[in-house]
RNA sequence: GGCGGAGUAGCUCAGUUGGUUAGAGCAGCGGAAUCAUAAUCCGCGUGUCGGGGGUUCAAGUCCCUCCUCCGCUACCA
């Protein structure tokens, strides 16, 4: 039995994610779960909230909490909005828990001893009225450049010049308004990923069947300008990780924490030791080290494509740099953006669905099933309403759905709700035997090689298959010179919702436990042998007849939904 | 500016290392069927493969150039 890690890139916790971010992690990582654990293999699936940084004690501070209150709630919040879309994680952690910061501790205390870190003093942009230093992006003033009054300390919107804070004219705090910045002297520690730089351009290039995306960025940064650069990974700021040399303090770095950038994917590690914490597992180390066991572990992480170097170069330095036996990651599959109705989705602006708002309109199948069919793997993608709407329909409503129904009610006319007796499968199913073996043997190569959208495609059409067969073999005409004939059809058409029911539950599973029920199945084991699978279901078996699996969405509806979301949610 | 990704049928997208008449789903048109959520099934595509130039017996696929969109650009995370 293969044994799966599976990590989806950790939800900053400053508020809602948009379908956007859904799509491009943790969506995708539950369906890569799902389909592990569906063929029997060993999963440890993790995610966690992200919690340090300035945007969340700005956003704390914003809604009037102590920060740690602030992201315990939203840390709740985040969880149970992923369990609306039924995203299957062994554990949901907090990167603010003591595990992470213990762990973090003690990789900067590593890294330290093996000569890795530097200190490096620095002058940085303080604002004594907000208390606090001030990261380029919240400081703005006008563009020395090209006069545009709003430039940002990092980079001018306006004419795109990159900037120093420092350059800018009249610059002003974007929290405060306040004017009365200036620069201080402070000390940072610096990780230097420049010294591993040949070390993980090596490891980048033993990675050949990574996505072009992922490699891509990751050599873009190795090779851009100076090559590697190292990397600050500690700031001032109240809330994180305090900054110690493992358990020692660390003369100097009084009252830093370290940059979230550092402890974030250190919460990987953590988040399985809070795993066994709350007493869901035992054995974290198994996963993680490879001298405990994870030597025959398969790690594969989940993100959106401004993930990547952090993942690709930052995390690994880390590990690698440790000089301990730590898993690294076997297969990084990352996605570009998902942009809503022509434009971006806009957190700030609030334009696009949420994915409270999703779960508020429509149960999470058909957001699922519509977001991983159009996952954006090679480039950007796009959703539309009509486009939702028309896919949704079509593909769960008129070939899944209706597939269930007419099946079921035609059985339960003809022959009641029980598997029928009688006559024997012949050509047309033998043929269809031959052709949905092919089809399942793709889905699985597809599946395997995480391609979402391909195996979307062949599940898709193994539910057409369904309506072919039907068609061709049509037992409403059969019924009334052979009902034994009939029968046999009526008998591997049943037998297909079973099928479905196991094949489909990694892109639906609310789907699936809907017809696990409805067919009285104990278990959901994934079909080895096709011909086998389709005569799980013996005659006599008692079924029920289903609710419609799924509702159309209507004009009026869509309508409705595109101008609520087009903007400003409240 | 630099780097990366993308530009293929009305729409959303596939198109391995260049190789026969460029594909799928949806929409549209025609037909069949009537078990079913008017749901299904079958048939129907002359698309300057963003523009131009080049290499080649052969290019959507390689090279050059230009145009457009998007992302990243190291102190947002």
């Amino acid at each position: 039995m293969a044994r799966h890690l599976i990590t989806s890139a950790i939800p900053y916790i400053n508020g809602i994610k948009h379908l956007g971010n859904l799509v491009g992690s943790q969506l995708p990582a539950d369906l890569f779960a799902r389909y592990q654990r569906g063929r029997g293999n060993e999963v440890l699936f993790l995610c966690a909230t992200d919690e340090h940084g300035t945007p969340a004690e700005l956003a704390a501070a914003k809604a009037g909490k102590p920060v740690a209150e602030y992201c315990a709630e939203m840390h709740e919040v985040q969880a149970e909005i992923a369990r609306g879309f039924r995203l299957s994680f062994d554990h949901f952690g907090r990167s603010s828990s003591p595990q992470n910061r213990v762990l973090t501790q003690h990789f900067a205390g590593v890294l330290a001893e093996r000569g890795l870190i530097r200190e490096v003093s620095e002058k940085q942009m303080y604002s004594p009225t907000d208390g606090r230093y001030l990261p380029d992006r919240y400081i703005e003033g006008t563009c020395p450049n090209c006069g545009f009054e709003s430039a940002r300390g990092d980079q001018c919107d306006n004419c795109t010049k990159q900037l120093d804070p420092v350059d800018l004219i009249n610059p002003h705090s974007t929290i405060s308004g306040a004017t009365d910045l200036e620069m201080r002297e402070t000390k940072h520690l610096y990780l230097r990923q420049s010294a591993m730089k040949d070390e993980l351009e090596a490891w980048i290039d033993s990675k050949t069947d990574w996505p072009v995306l992922t490699t891509s960025i990751a050599k873009k940064w190795l090779n851009d300008g100076d090559g590697l650069q190292d990397r600050g990974i500690t700031r001032d700021l109240d809330w994180g990780v305090p900054v110690k040399k493992g358990t020692e303090d660390w003369p100097g770095m009084e009252g830093k924490v370290f940059y979230v950038w550092f402890d974030a994917p250190i919460e990987y590690i953590a988040c399985a030791q809070e795993w066994v914490e709350a007493g869901k597992g035992s054995d974290w180390e198994r996963w993680w080290l490879t001298d405990k066991g994870a030597s025959d572990v398969t790690y594969t992480q989940f993100m959106g494509k401004d993930n990547v170097p952090f993942h690709t170069l930052g995390f690994p330095a880390t590990i690698l740099g440790s000089g301990e036996p730590w898993k690294l990651v076997d297969y990084i599959k990352s996605f570009n953006y998902l942009n809503y109705e022509g434009g971006q989705f806009s957190t700030s602006r609030g334009r696009g669905v949420f994915m409270d708002q999703a779960l508020a309109v429509l149960p999470s199948d058909y957001w699922r099933w519509w977001l991983l069919s159009h996952a954006p793997e090679s480039s950007d993608s796009e959703f539309t309403w009509e486009n939702f709407q028309a896919s949704v329909n079509k593909d769960l409503a008129d070939v899944l759905g209706n597939f269930v129904s007419r099946v079921t009610k035609f059985c339960r006319s003809k022959f009641g709700e029980v598997v029928p007796e009688g006559g024997a499968y012949g050509e047309q199913e033998a043929a269809l035997i031959a052709d949905l073996s092919a089809r399942l043997t793709r889905y699985q190569a597809a599946m395997d090689a995480i391609e979402v959208r391909k195996a979307a495609g062949e599940l898709r059409a193994i539910w057409a298959a369904g309506n072919e067969y039907l068609q061709t073999a049509a037992p409403w005409a059969a019924y009334k010179e052979d009902p034994e004939r009939a029968a046999a059809i009526v008998r591997l058409s049943l037998n297909l919702i079973r099928l479905y029911a196991v094949l489909s539950a990694p892109f639906i599973p609310d789907t699936s436990a809907v017809l696990k029920e409805a067919m009285k199945l104990e278990t959901l084991d994934w079909p080895e042998d096709l011909a086998a699978a389709l005569e799980a279901l013996a005659p006599g078996a008692a079924f029920s007849v289903p609710e419609n699996l799924f509702r159309k969405v209507l004009d009026e509806e869509r309508e409705d939904w595109q101008a609520r979301f087009s903007g400003k949610r409240d």
